[in-house]
DNA sequence: GCGGTTTATTAAACTAGTTTAATGAGATTG
DNA sequence: CAATCTCATTAAACTAGTTTAATAAACCGC
């Protein structure tokens, strides 16, 4: 668990005895390739640290996959609104690829919070860091076209080409398959002239 | 201040002498509609809540205006990624009509949560509050077509084609004025028929 | 209240996507 | 290794948006 460790203490100093009881609270969750972590209707009273594959948050509506993120390793996640509210969940988690997960109860990190300040600490900055790289997801309305939000995706995240299908970025691109398929075509043109 | 001691207090308890402590850190700011709170290229070391009006958060690239989120009465809001990066901003925030905000300097909010666990505490729950808000925002791509997503913005923050001008709306939308005028009328006949 | 500016609508030509369906190419499995 | 399944591409008809420009309506400052 020294990825998680490191990653804890990227955001600021936790003492050892209680960074080490905290580490002790996770549970490790082995994915294979398109396991679900979480499926419409649960509860979701843990919050996950991703410490390697890719897990895709999606919904299925009239039948049809929607993507709103892919997780990669080093980021901690959850299904934020069922997690928060304790609602059921209406999305999925599911892993794109082989993938470990370490899991901490919601009542077990509330209890630590409340024990340490350096850990709500520690909270506070996580979330604060999760909510700022989502406005990079915003970002992507703010592209003009839809082959510029490709390319865009590209450039910023090109290992996720590797192990995600090209449906699925479509989706998470607000494309079908067909509309993907066109642009890359016409990007092939133009790196060929 | 009561407004702002109240949504603090729904968070979470905080002893009534750190609490006016925290706010008598604010200082109060008066914007006249039309007026920007931060522009491009200024540093942005304070935190705001919007007691009242409307502010959008915007930046302007190759000449166009691209809206990326409105705030309105009761919320936490700055420019979070020059905030926290401590780099200059690439967006402005303006109000949309007269609209009165709080601010408060990083220096001292950050100097609060060390002294105070449980401002600390306020710190992660509005933080993860504001993350979980944003999903919603997301959602807005799930939406299948642009006539979804603008139905859906009337119906769920049904006072900001009040305060806001359309066109702004539509670049949030990520529309040209015209697109979402074609829109609007299509939608006129439906209602009629 | 007048004159100027800002905002919304309309039209027409165009473009980038969708939908449906067929084909092809790569993996996976029995 | 053959049969199946999954994923990506292509084509063709269609649709929903864009762009540009003109017009109309609403809003402000003096």
């Amino acid at each position: 668990m020294q990825n998680l460790k490191d990653k804890i203490l990227s955001y600021n100093k936790v003492d050892d005895n209680v960074l080490d009881y905290w580490l002790s609270l996770y549970e490790r969750i082995e994915l294979k390739k398109g396991e679900a972590l979480i499926s419409p209707g649960q509860m979701v009273n843990r919050f996950y640290y991703l410490d390697s594959g890719c897990i895709y948050y999606y919904k299925v509506q009239d039948g049809e996959t929607k993507v709103l993120e892919f997780y990669t390793e080093g980021i901690f996640f959850t299904d934020l609104p069922a997690y928060v509210q304790g609602s059921p969940s209406r999305y999925y988690l599911r892993a794109t690829e082989n993938s470990r997960v370490f899991a901490i109860k919601k009542s077990d990190a509330e209890n630590s919070f409340d024990s340490s300040h350096q850990l709500e600490r520690f909270g506070r900055l996580s979330m604060q860091e999760a909510f700022m790289k989502s406005y990079s997801r915003v970002e992507r309305i703010s592209s003009r076209t839809n082959e510029e939000r490709y390319l865009r995706l590209l450039e910023k995240r090109p290992g996720l080409l590797q192990s995600v299908p090209q449906y699925l970025i479509a989706s998470y691109l607000g494309l079908t398959p067909v509309g993907l398929s066109k642009i890359r075509k016409r990007l092939m043109k133009v790196k060929q002239v």
